[in-house]
DNA sequence: TCGTTAACTTGACTCGTTCAAGAAAATGGG
DNA sequence: CCCATTTTCTTGAACGAGTCAAGTTAACGA
């Protein structure tokens, strides 16, 4: 994989990568702990380095659910979707809605030349019970 | 609008209201200096908390993009998206889709009770040119 | 094998945001 | 209208994800 993106071999690629291959949606700081099973000596500067360089290479996707850390994926190239618990941060992947990438258009996209549509969807998890706040009771009664 | 939310009428919160209303999808360092102008001596903190309790009321909404800080805006009740741009991250309103809040369902829930779908389009704005790499300038530059 | 160049280590640092303690001021009862 | 109560604001320090910079190490091509 490294060597069709045109990128030098490292220890710490490859370790990176398997990592996020094995925890999907995890956050850097938990990849960092992944990554150290196998080199325990990495630096957290090369790991945040790799993502960076796999990320712009395509081979990972960076996600970031807003209030959350960066966290990344390997599951590329179908521009699938996420739903995110509001009270616990799990993610969970979701087909894409509508059909290949960019699935949506929008319905006036204000001169931009779009090419990606990405969709959070909100809730709360299965093993989340429902929360009784001033936001969610508004949204139940009028959203 | 605060009073009908149960909320203390200040001048500090009145002053955000109003420049979150004058400059929608300001981050919250413009906002502090939009408030300035009307009140030189608010701190940084009470802007912050003052935006805190105005989104958890629900009188204005918080909006993140990937790689961008907070950012706030007055439009509210109508769960409407957002197209960014990706070389100079300028964000633009765009009408839902599809038709009321939430409007998306997702193709399989895993077991989540959704209650909004977040969509976030990018590409680029009418004053920016096509760039030179596949990769975000912006993403890189703010995130 | 060697030299070049990219990648890694180390450690300091930035910046948006939050925390904490005390001072100020907004509401409600007298 | 004024005081008491409670929230909110000020001040200043702290936090944490992520970045920067200088020097060392290691990958790859010749």
């Amino acid at each position: 994989m490294l060597r069709g993106a045109a990128l030098r071999v490292t220890r710490p690629r490859l370790a990176v990568l398997r990592a996020v291959h094995g925890h999907p949606h995890a956050d850097t700081d938990a990849l960092i702990g992944a990554v150290r099973e196998e080199l325990p000596k990495v630096s957290h500067q090369a790991v945040y380095d790799s993502l960076r360089v796999l990320t712009t290479a395509g081979l990972v996707r960076r996600i970031q659910p807003s209030g959350s850390v960066a966290r990344y994926e390997s599951r590329i190239g179908d521009n699938h979707h996420h739903v995110v618990c509001r009270s616990c941060g799990a993610i969970a992947d979701v087909d894409c809605a509508v059909g290949e990438a960019p699935c949506l258009t929008a319905s006036d996209d204000r001169g931009f030349s779009i090419d990606e549509a990405e969709v959070v969807y909100w809730g709360l998890c299965p093993d989340c019970p429902p929360e009784r706040t001033a936001a969610s009771s508004w949204k139940e009664a009028h959203g």
